[in-house]
DNA sequence: AAGTTAAGTGGGAATAAGTGGGAGATAGTC
DNA sequence: GACTATCTCCCACTTATTCCCACTTAACTT
C-alpha cells in the first residue's frame, strides 16, 4: 500500500531517487507509465501484470483496441533503480509530465503517481476548490 | 513482453539497429510484416505462430478473411540480425510504412511495431486528442 | 547538543551501444 | 570465363549510457 508524498528532484541524468519507503514494494517487474490528469503511474509487477493480461486479450482487428493499447504500452518503462535507490525517467515521460526539476512522488493506494511539482500543486489547489462537488459525486459512488 | 518507444535510423544500406531491449526476446524466427495504421509489425515466432494458426482457421469463403491473411503474409519476411543487432528491412517494407530515415520502435506486448518517425509523431497526436474517450475503456476493462 | 548514520545529489570514469565505412565473397550478366 | 555489381560480414570510431564513488545534507540517537 502506497501512502503520502515526497519532494525529491531530477537531475541532470534524468535520475530521481525513489521514496524510502515505496523502494521495497517497487521490485523488479514495476512499471512506469503515462497516466491520467497529467502525471505519471507506477504499477507495482504484480498489478502491472494484471494489467497486461487483459490487455492481451484485446483484439488485433479493433482500431479502438489499438489506440488504447498503444497509449499504455508505447510509454511504458520497466522502474529499475540503481543500488543507491534511484530510478532513470525515460525522456518521452519526462515531457508528457511536463516535468522539469521538482518532482513530488504521491502514494495512491495501490500505485506511485508521479508529478512534476508545479503541476502538482496546481492540481491539489484544484482539488480543494472542488471539494464540495466531489462530496456529491462520492455519494453516488457509495462512498 | 515489449514496451517503450526507441528512436534509430536506417543508414544507406537499409540497415537499423534493433533496440536492445527488444533483442533477447526476438531470436531466430521472429517475422517482420505490414501492419495496421501505416506501420510494420515485428512478432515473435511464438506470437507469429499463434497469429497463423488463427488465420488457417479463417474461411476461404470470406473475401475479408483472405484480404487480411493476403495483407500479413505476402509481405513477411524473417528477421535476421547481425552480430551488432541491426536488421535489414527489405525494400518493399520500408516503402510500404513510408520510412525515410528516422524510425521509432515501439513495443506493444505482443509484437513490435515500427513506425516512420514523422507517421509515428502525427499518429501519437491523433491518439492525444482522442484520450478523453480512450480513458473511458479503461473502466471498461476494469482498471 | 554533538556525533553518527542514512539518504539525496552531483560528477567522473569505464563500458556498451549506434552508426558509418570498407573489404571480401557471391551471384549474375556479357 | 571474366568482369561488374550487389550483398553480407567485419572492423573502427563516436556517442550515449551505466556504474561507481564522493560529498553534502538531514535525521536520529546518545
Amino acid at each position: 500500500m502506497f501512502i503520502g508524498t515526497y519532494y525529491h528532484s531530477l537531475d541532470e541524468k534524468n535520475r530521481v531517487s525513489v521514496p524510502v519507503s515505496f523502494r521495497t514494494q517497487l521490485t523488479s517487474g514495476s512499471v512506469v507509465t503515462k497516466g491520467l490528469d497529467g502525471c505519471l503511474f507506477i504499477f507495482t509487477s504484480e498489478s502491472w501484470n494484471k494489467l497486461v493480461a487483459k490487455l492481451e486479450t484485446l483484439p488485433l482487428t479493433s482500431k479502438p483496441a489499438r489506440d488504447f493499447l498503444r497509449l499504455l504500452t508505447y510509454n511504458a518503462s520497466p522502474l529499475d533503480t540503481d543500488k543507491l535507490g534511484r530510478t532513470l525517467l525515460p525522456e518521452n515521460l519526462i515531457s508528457l509530465a511536463g516535468i522539469r526539476k521538482d518532482v513530488v512522488f504521491a502514494g495512491a493506494l495501490t500505485r506511485v503517481e508521479i508529478w512534476d511539482k508545479s503541476t502538482y500543486h496546481t492540481y491539489v489547489e484544484s482539488l480543494t476548490e472542488k471539494e464540495s462537488e466531489l462530496e456529491s459525486s462520492l455519494s453516488e459512488l457509495g462512498i
